[in-house]
DNA sequence: GGATGTGAATGTCTTCACAGCT
DNA sequence: AGCTGTGAAGACATTCACATCC
């Protein structure tokens, strides 16, 4: 199977949202250069149909392609046709941000697992979903596993979790924790690090 | 001025990361070996020093480089020498989150100002910040500008508030609204989109 | 006629490999 | 001898431009 850049999946991501709105909007056939100006700046027509064109042809010559056609061809390459099982390990405040944002709920992510260490937050029920000691979390996802695992943890703690998460048959992670983490190449990793944004931020800006 | 990759301003932002935990433990000197080793898998000896040689040389041949000077040399380069004031917009749960977050303060950004249009959020008390009404943001700004926003509202709302921030002079904006936005290539603009990062996950899930 | 799909060309980033300091 | 700094080579990503098909 060809190799896809990351950046190819990250603007089929927001194609689906761009085609999502059209078809909410009542449009029926989009071009690539619709499609292109409604991510303003971001990618031209020609990187639209280059982008698809890794995984098929999905429009007809001449009028463009159909957006409920193509949203559902998006959905199935981005493996968003089945629901994903999420544990979250942390449950701070961005824990807590992230078990209510409803955009992982509507894509099929569900959170079916809260962990922390804090005897306080132990017990505690997050959106329907009781806050389990970390100790638990082996014999948890023995019993009832999970594919995708957000760690929002310390720093400090991030490698023995992932590691204890790895070996529990968990293939995805989405670390928030703010340090680099190792896995398997069999697992999937990707690190969300705020203060790296606003660095990158804070350079822009010591150069204009 | 060179144009300088974005990938590179991330890594030298991991470096800088990197380099703060050896000065902690006590450690001197480094190569780009051991500091592309501490990043495993993420990048390579040559990477870091191409990365570096951009902005001059900061090393010794034979040696490697000190520690404490590389450090101090890349927080200038990030433009991290400075405090930045942070405006907040959106006082949700996510914004909330990033009030608390340690990480920002600890690099000189520091939230200044927090609106939302929810009368039941306007006068709240945030970590001493008090939250005020969004309609005061040009008549603030003027008084007492800021240098970035963090935008957290809902989509549909994201647009406006981008312009009306940027016509009252921010130069950086962060979002986390799960849109694309548009500003002047003046303004310096990160979208940070969850939904995205899980979606990268789910397709790399997909094909394994 | 009009917009896709795609090789070929261009541009950008990463890796190599070695000359040059310390 | 050891490790940096850097042109040159190679890999990768984007853009161009046009033949192809509806």
């Amino acid at each position: 199977m060809r190799r896809i850049a990351e950046s190819t999946v990250r603007r089929l991501s927001l194609y689906l949202r761009f085609l999502e709105e059209f078809e909410h909007q009542g449009i029926k056939t989009v071009s690539s250069e619709a499609l292109a100006a409604r991510g303003s700046g971001g990618t031209t027509p020609a990187q639209v149909r280059k982008d698809l064109s890794f995984f098929g042809s999905f429009g007809k010559r001449g009028l463009g392609y159909d957006v409920r056609a193509l949203a559902t061809r998006i959905r199935d390459i981005l493996g968003l046709k089945r629901r994903y099982r999420v544990a979250l390990v942390g449950a701070g405040k961005v824990g807590s941000a992230l078990v209510q944002y409803e955009g992982f709920r509507d894509r099929g992510f569900e959170i079916v697992a809260i962990y922390d260490r804090d005897p306080k937050k132990i017990g505690e029920r997050w959106n329907g979903v009781v806050v389990r000691d970390v100790g638990h979390l082996e014999a948890d996802l023995k019993r009832s596993p999970v594919d995708i695992a957000i760690v929002v943890t310390p720093a400090a703690a991030a490698q023995d979790v992932v590691d204890r998460l790895v070996s529990s048959g968990v293939r995805g992670i989405l670390n928030f924790a703010p340090t680099s983490i190792n896995v398997p190449s069999t697992v999937a990793l990707k690190t969300v690090n705020m203060a790296q944004e606003l660095e990158t931020l804070s350079f822009a800006l010591a150069r204009k």
